[in-house]
RNA sequence: CGGGAUGUGGCGCAGUUUGGCUAGCGCGCUUGCCUUGGGAGCAAGAGGCCGGGGGUUCAAGUCCCUCCAUCCCGACCA
């Protein structure tokens, strides 16, 4: 591809609606537009990069035994009243009608129509096991679509669904497709963990996130600093190592102490010249059923993801300044749960390891010293329900834990019977017993792992693309487009590289060789080849190394074994 | 959905407070000259329903009402 053909309009100043990096880069060196919020245009050069992407994904999808296929994108709402998710999804859905006035959703994913397909052409534990994939648009209503092409209203997935006989047989294509993500990644060039997360509404199941590690991730994943450990989780999932109880303390008799307008732990610890841990933070929230009362140590916070599984209610939310009058007796910040009534407890596993706690009275500027669980109070569930933080010991191996942020851009589920079920997609095994087919769902987000690969890998001049996702391999630069040397030295060096099978790009543009670096460096080809005065006239080729800056020259005959070198190290 | 901000040539912005006659600047774009190793220089040009609608006024980019769009923070997110 010439330059002087290539439609790729950089710009010069970074535009004033991006924020984040990716998102600015992509605009800047001309690779998205924005057509609507949350909707882009892909031009050639995110097209080549994503491309690149599927054609990795493809590959390993293929070589676990997936076979693509290609579902519509307009979904008919009786399929998605069927399986119920026509009421549950929410406004997230983007719905239309057609000119008879009949209902449909754009497809934000797809288990009902892949269910749909299996359950009327499976009818028989013999066509098992199955895995069907495709790479498609996905549409999301995004309350706030941001941040680019990270969190998009339209985006490119890859969604592979697996049907099994069992268990088991779900666990093999689960591990399947574990390890195809994990080469998946790795071939595109990214740090990434895969991380324990939470199941959320289906709930039960196993389900690992896919995780590129980049300080704008908007998750945060805790994970165990030795090495030959590989315990990751969301923090959301993370798991509180146990703990052994501390010495033991004699209990003291309860005391009720004035504590005026000291609502805050931090406020109470100052008052009272104790250390947080010894304290009961208590929390009422209220459920669809119920207030729940939760209690946590003083220096923790609730975990409301935990708490709602937990409680296995399906709405969770801290309750209102009414409500905590009406159950505690007391405004907020007193609450505590000695002589609590009319309200579940439950308790983490901290919190009973406490001797002596401080917690409120239920009574207006009030707090009550020496509390002892079982003593003084009774709770109805001990369960981890608090944050996990970074330091803390490892539960699996017990070394300490480090935090970092992620950006999500794959996640595998074990779905079990949930939607064989309720659409009806069972097979007959081998004692002619009708058995729902047990599913599994897996995804990758296109285009956001092109942003994330961005956001992991950038400077102040541009991207630096991975060379396996690169739009192209390499672009070559005559300096000067006057001097005929160069020009057919840069020709000659664009037909060789293309005939060995390159992706390179000529940059062929009347332009003084300081614009075209700076394009070069912008859009981040792994590899920029520079035709110069210097080296032109003994045939030979610059060869500068994006991510490093190294410049090596080296003679035109020896290029191509050159560059496939550089490609294969970066 | 709550809070905040912004809409003026392709991009980045000034002008709006205090209404005034022909709406500016930088970048980019076109043509010519010149230049060619990190976004050169000179000259001449093209390009605007000042987000939409309604209103106030002799007069609206500027004031009022209303709608829309976009961005940021929060809440939310199989």
């Amino acid at each position: 591809m010439r330059a002087t053909e290539f439609f790729a309009p950089t710009l010069r100043e970074m535009p004033a609606e991006a924020e984040v990096v990716s998102h600015q880069l992509l605009l800047r060196a001309g690779f998205i537009r924005r057509t609507a919020a949350g909707v882009y245009t892909h031009l050639p050069l995110a097209q080549r990069v994503l491309k690149k992407i599927k054609q990795i994904i493809r590959e390993e999808m293929d070589r676990q035994g997936g076979q693509e296929i290609l579902m519509p994108i307009i979904q008919p709402a009786e399929l998605w009243q069927e399986s119920g998710r026509w009421d549950v999804y929410g406004p997230e859905l983007f719905r239309l009608k057609d000119r008879h006035e009949r209902s449909f959703a754009l497809g934000p994913t797809h288990e009902e129509i892949v269910t749909s397909l299996v359950r009327g052409e499976v009818n028989s534990y013999k066509q098992l096991p199955l895995m069907l994939y495709q790479i498609q648009n996905k549409y999301r209503d995004e309350r706030r679509p941001r941040f680019g092409l990270m969190r998009g209203r339209e985006f490119i997935m890859k969604d592979l669904y697996s049907f099994d006989r069992d268990e088991e047989g779900l666990h093999v294509s689960y591990m399947k497709m574990h390890e195809a993500y994990n080469r998946i990644f790795q071939r595109c060039g990214l740090i990434f963990r895969p991380v324990e997360a939470d199941s959320g509404a289906i709930g039960g199941s196993d389900t690992h996130e896919f995780m590129v590690l980049a300080d704008s991730g908007e998750a945060s994943v805790l994970y165990c600093r030795d090495t030959k450990c590989d315990y990751a989780s969301n923090v959301e999932k993370a798991a509180q190592a146990v703990r052994e109880p501390g010495e033991k303390e004699d209990l003291k008799p309860i005391i009720e102490k004035e504590t005026p307008g000291c609502r805050t732990v931090e406020e109470v610890t100052r008052f009272l010249g104790i250390p947080p841990q010894k304290i009961i933070k208590t929390l009422l929230y209220e459920t669809e059923k119920e207030v729940v009362a939760a209690l946590v140590r003083g220096d923790r916070e609730i975990n409301e993801i935990k708490l709602l599984n937990t409680l296995g209610c399906l709405r969770l939310e801290l309750a209102g300044a009414n409500t905590v009058l009406r159950v505690t007796g007391a405004p907020v910040g007193f609450a505590g749960p000695v002589g609590l009534k009319n309200c579940k407890i439950v308790a983490d596993p901290e919190v009973v390891l406490i001797a002596n706690a401080v917690t409120g009275a239920n009574k207006n500027d009030s707090h009550l010293l020496n509390v002892n669980m079982q003593r003084d109070y009774h709770v109805q569930t001990v369960s981890d329900i608090r944050m996990v933080q970074a330091g803390e010991p490892c539960p699996r191996c017990g070394s300490p834990l480090l935090e970092a942020k992620g950006i999500e851009v794959g996640q595998i589920f074990k779905l079990g019977d949930k939607y064989s079920k309720v659409l009806g997609a069972n097979y007959l095994d081998e004692n002619g017993r009708s058995q729902p087919i047990i599913m599994g769902c897996y995804g990758i987000g296109v285009t956001r792992t092109m942003a994330a690969a961005i956001e992991q890998n950038h400077d102040n001049d541009g991207i630096i693309w991975p060379a396996a996702i690169a739009p192209f391999d390499a672009v070559i630069i005559p300096v000067s487009t006057k001097d005929e040397a160069q020009v057919n030295l840069a020709g000659e060096i664009y037909d060789s590289l293309s005939a060995a099978g390159f992706d390179v790009l000529l940059d062929d543009r009347p332009e003084r060789a300081g614009v075209k670096f700076k394009d070069a460096d912008l859009i981040g080809y792994p590899l920029r080849l520079t035709v110069g005065s210097r080296t032109a006239a003994e045939k030979k080729v610059e060869v500068r190394v994006r991510k490093t800056g190294e410049v090596t020259v080296t003679a035109f005959n020896d290029l191509e074994k050159r560059v496939r070198e550089l490609l294969a190290l970066i």
